[in-house]
DNA sequence: GTTTTTATTAGGAATAATTCCTAATTAAGT
DNA sequence: ACTTAATTAGGAATTATTCCTAATAAAAAC
């Protein structure tokens, strides 16, 4: 896998130390399209490397989250992460939770329409819609 | 204040008790720009209604989450409450915590062009963008 | 204007996500 | 191999929110 070897070097390359916990971390970040939260990662980890720590995962995300290699949603109280950091949106299925990626591409336009007629200095963009996945929405209307 | 009649008035239709809490708070939310959290609201009406509870607040909330009379929004682990339910982009400055609205037009576009082509049944959005207020970001550059 | 009914409230306890703390471990430089 | 300083595991502490229940008070009935 060509871009966990990437952000590897690129997280050694500033002078953090590359674990085992890490490594894995950011490999499942990456494989995976389910927008996890850090309970989940904790636990899918853990299957593998038992004593994986909940509070390691934490520290790592934030981590991850400074060095803007993943992008975090807060969604019903709690945080979910996703290694797809270009600009996007989120599908949040307000019965199941999944989340799904929709590429926009008028974001972008939008984003710096806002940041030049606003007076914030605009760093991010997060953009979620709520509703009813394929599955869910069945039950709901 | 003509908005506060009609929203108590829709209340009262719906088969809710109008109560001097739900009032304040109604009352409290359409005057304010400032997106308050829940504690927000419960220390400001407090002020003058001592015993008003945080958990009232909490409830009041739900309603009027629930008959759509107010947005919620996520920010950095606590909700803040909006009256203003139109389509918008949310600004939050990262160091103080200000929220301000922006109008965007195209907000409803995307949002009906993502409805057709996802298989999501969408039932709102949120739009947020986390930067620098204008007082805050002179300090961040 | 009383009485009755039942939704609502105050207040605090319980819960859940996240952050904090510290001794033990270990990555990486020497 | 040795050293040292970052990182980890594990659990305690914190914080926003939800839950619980007896007391209160809207609004309907009389």
């Amino acid at each position: 896998m060509q871009q966990l070897e990437e952000l590897i070097t690129s997280l050694r390359e500033d002078g953090f130390r590359i674990t085992p916990q890490r490594i894995a971390i950011v490999d499942y970040l990456l494989k995976t399209e389910e927008h996890p939260s850090a309970e989940h990662i904790h636990k899918t980890i853990q299957k593998k490397y038992p004593m994986m720590s909940l509070s390691t995962v934490y520290k790592t995300l934030d981590l991850l989250k400074e060095k803007k290699l993943v992008n975090e949603i807060e969604v019903e109280g709690e945080s979910r992460f996703d290694a797809h950091t270009d600009e996007h949106i989120n599908l949040v299925c307000m019965n199941c939770g999944k989340i799904e990626d929709v590429d926009e591409d008028s974001l972008k336009e939008i984003q710096s329409r806002v940041a030049r007629k606003s007076k914030f200095l605009i760093v991010k963009g997060s953009f979620e819609m709520f509703g009813y996945c394929n599955i869910c929405k069945s039950r709901f209307n």
